[in-house]
DNA sequence: GAGCACCTTGCAGTTACTTTAAGGTCAAGA
DNA sequence: TCTTGACCTTAAAGTAACTGCAAGGTGCTC
């Protein structure tokens, strides 16, 4: 159990080592104590709070999810109430989510439909993409659960 | 069919007139004509362009796929089999992304079980979600559609 | 001419990181 | 011993698609 660096904990804990710094500077994870180089070096305690974040960063919940549940966690007596509202709400949002893109799944195969492959006057579906200049398309409702891209990075 | 000032256009379209500001800054509308004060003056094509662009967005579909399907009908040309392989894209991109909303949910929901209310030693879920710490939880494949939670903006 | 709604620009903030730049540390090889 | 290379350090900027704000100009009514 010697202590490892943070390239060390990264590879371990299959996260990448700025995700680490960033989790620091984030309140999630206490500053670890230094070597004499000024690395960080991490110990089980670390170890275990790095794993509870990521497990619950695949579960898909927000960073203020998380500071919630460490904090309960982190409380002597813990309140398995607030827990259970806080998965709570968060299987809510997911259950949402599902709804919407469904929904969002059926009108993209419907206007799928208006263009076979090569039309003789005009893209079908282009066509369909333009109507309802007068008829703006419905606001989605304002939610707590985010749309169907990632974040993506420069090549 | 007299010119619309922003806001009369924003009213119309049921879209934050800053925006449609946005959307001319990123080359998605070309800049319209301008008032003798300076004010943003917006014609039916416009107004149409803007409508393709908001029905695209309200199909959850990035600013860049939406840049491509302008360029593709701009051009006189019009190319279907690219306007469909855009769209069977993004076709793909959402049913994954339910996909992985659902394996999701379960996973929730199982995890909601390990805490019936308030346990006598411990909540059953801070401990579940502590597991693991040798073995990190599997990456989420990188794809091209994102996690649940919605850009939040402050109160 | 005062008031008010609306317009202008530019810039900072949002999430959860990722990337870059410019440099310091450490162990191994020549 | 020196140097190469992998690893570490920090701070700052970039990502998507906006939203919000500040400081000021315009246009219309009372």
């Amino acid at each position: 159990m010697t202590p490892l660096t943070i390239g060390a904990l990264a590879q371990r804990m299959q996260c990448p080592a700025e995700t680490i710094r960033f989790y620091e500077k984030e309140g999630l994870l206490p500053p670890p104590d230094r070597s004499g180089g000024n690395y960080r070096l991490y110990g089980p305690t670390h170890l275990e709070r790095l794993a509870f974040i990521r497990r619950c960063r695949s579960l898909d919940m927000t960073l203020d999810e998380i500071r919630l549940l460490l904090q309960l966690r982190d409380r002597p007596a813990e309140n398995c109430l607030e827990v259970n509202s806080v998965l709570d709400d968060h299987i809510r949002h997911v259950a949402d989510r599902i709804g919407e893109l469904r929904t969002l799944q059926q009108q993209l195969q419907d206007l799928r439909q208006a263009c076979a492959s090569a039309e003789p006057q005009g893209c079908g579906i282009l066509k369909e993409l333009a109507r309802g200049a007068d008829e703006p398309p419905p606001r989605r409702a304002a939610r707590h659960i985010h749309g169907s891209h990632p974040h993506r990075t420069r090549r």
